[in-house]
DNA sequence: TCAAAAGTGTTTATTCTACACCCATGG
DNA sequence: CCATGGGTGTAGAATAAACACTTTTGA
């Protein structure tokens, strides 16, 4: 069996896929690398996993030292150990993916990072296997999102159901019937009405919601049912 | 930004949760660990990941010195990384599940291991955090079977209906009324019936089936709500 | 006054659930 | 011949899907 003396040590990375909705579509911050290898290519933004903390806490860093967020919607994604996936040194990276309302990410939270949204559906060649990363975390965020009301992590605290609507629609690219739509999520309960309305994008008007934090946290992980027939469109 | 000088570089281990299923309950194999720290201690099989192997190959790897087997059902579960999980130096662990056919896995392999099957509702103390993976396989097991067919990788070939509900009903700690399990069973067409019986457990026997391969693997990734009100259960 | 987006209800089809009796055979 | 486990069908309830018209108001 194998012992630890003589095992090669390798390093242990983060890399975070950050999705933000703003209001159209599905969209990626990603950021240009200040550093060789691959300096000024388009990546994730990640980093190394230091030796006091664990690995949500890197993530936890990582995405603070960009976005200046805490207290994000975070989840593991998976960990990437390709041998040659970083060319300069073996890297493995454990990826997560983070959800944050877009409104609370303010351009340029610091300089030493040069950040940009991009969406989901067009976004630049990424270095190493950062590709395959995101498709990775799109399926799973499609995949959970199905049966988890997930994507209230994408909205701002007060949102109206065609914005609810539209964000389901463009992450599962299709177009939902609307009563069918706003009778399923108000019979979860997760929602409250609230009086006032959004004037921005009709002259009639849209109700605002806002979650139903309890019921939010309490009914999370049971199976929601939120997508028709999710089999094609995952 | 982070550059890789200077950064600590960290062992990175591999452990399998690997589960079988021995006509009444869940098992998992358990190994004597040989070696310090916690020499003959009860443990996952795991090993550390080696310079030319990904980690899929790795977990591959470890389990078929385990078991013998491959081709095999595996997943990676979650990467786990608390600085003190092995109090002896700091060690990265991707954890993956194996479900095995328990008539598969012949005793003693060879004697470099002494691995032993418990039953998953009550297995013996183990170091670190393994323990945790274990829970933590469990509840991703339950969920992952209460929407595909995973179990099958459970059961030899050729299995009877009895046989298949019996496996469910220990997952989920419970009991399904017999007709609308099999009727849901047989609806997805994943099932094949054989002409032969199995005589050892009743005086009528119970019809063999088998899984059609094709639309196993064409269907698995669909949601097939298998079991009424997960919910509850996961 | 009309264009544009928001809001709401009903009918039909499908799926799920609960439930009980007959069958085949080895002892 | 009977005890044991295997096999099957139906009716009522619940859920999901399809579908169209009315409301509001700013321009």
């Amino acid at each position: 069996m194998t012992q630890y003396k003589g095992q090669e040590h390798y390093l242990v990375a983060v890399d975070c896929i950050i999705f933000g909705f703003d209001g159209e579509h599905l969209n990626l911050l990603l950021i240009k690398r200040g550093f060789e290898p691959k300096k000024n290519k388009w990546s994730l933004m990640g980093g190394f996993v230091q030796p006091t903390e664990d690995l949500d806490g890197a993530a936890k860093r990582i995405l603070h030292q960009l976005t200046g967020l805490k207290g994000v919607y975070l989840e593991q994604l998976k960990a990437f150990g390709q041998p040659k996936r970083d060319p300069e040194e073996r890297t493995i990276s454990i990826s997560y993916f983070a959800l944050i309302d877009i409104n609370q990410y303010k351009e340029k939270i610091s300089d030493t990072y040069a950040a940009e949204w991009f969406p989901l559906k067009k976004y630049p060649k990424l270095i190493f296997d950062h590709d395959k990363m995101i498709e990775l975390a799109k399926g799973r965020l499609r995949y959970k999102a199905s049966l988890h009301p997930i994507l209230f992590e994408l909205l701002p605290e007060k949102f109206t159901m065609p914005q609810l609507q539209n964000l389901y629609e463009d992450v599962y690219d299709t177009s939902f019937d609307k009563r069918n739509f706003s009778r399923k999520v108000l019979s979860t309960s997760l929602l409250v009405k609230l009086n006032d309305k959004d004037m921005s994008t009709s002259k009639k008007g849209a109700f605002y919601y806002k979650l139903n934090k309890k019921q939010y946290t309490e009914n999370f992980h049971s199976f929601l049912k939120f997508i028709p027939n999710p089999d094609h469109l995952l």
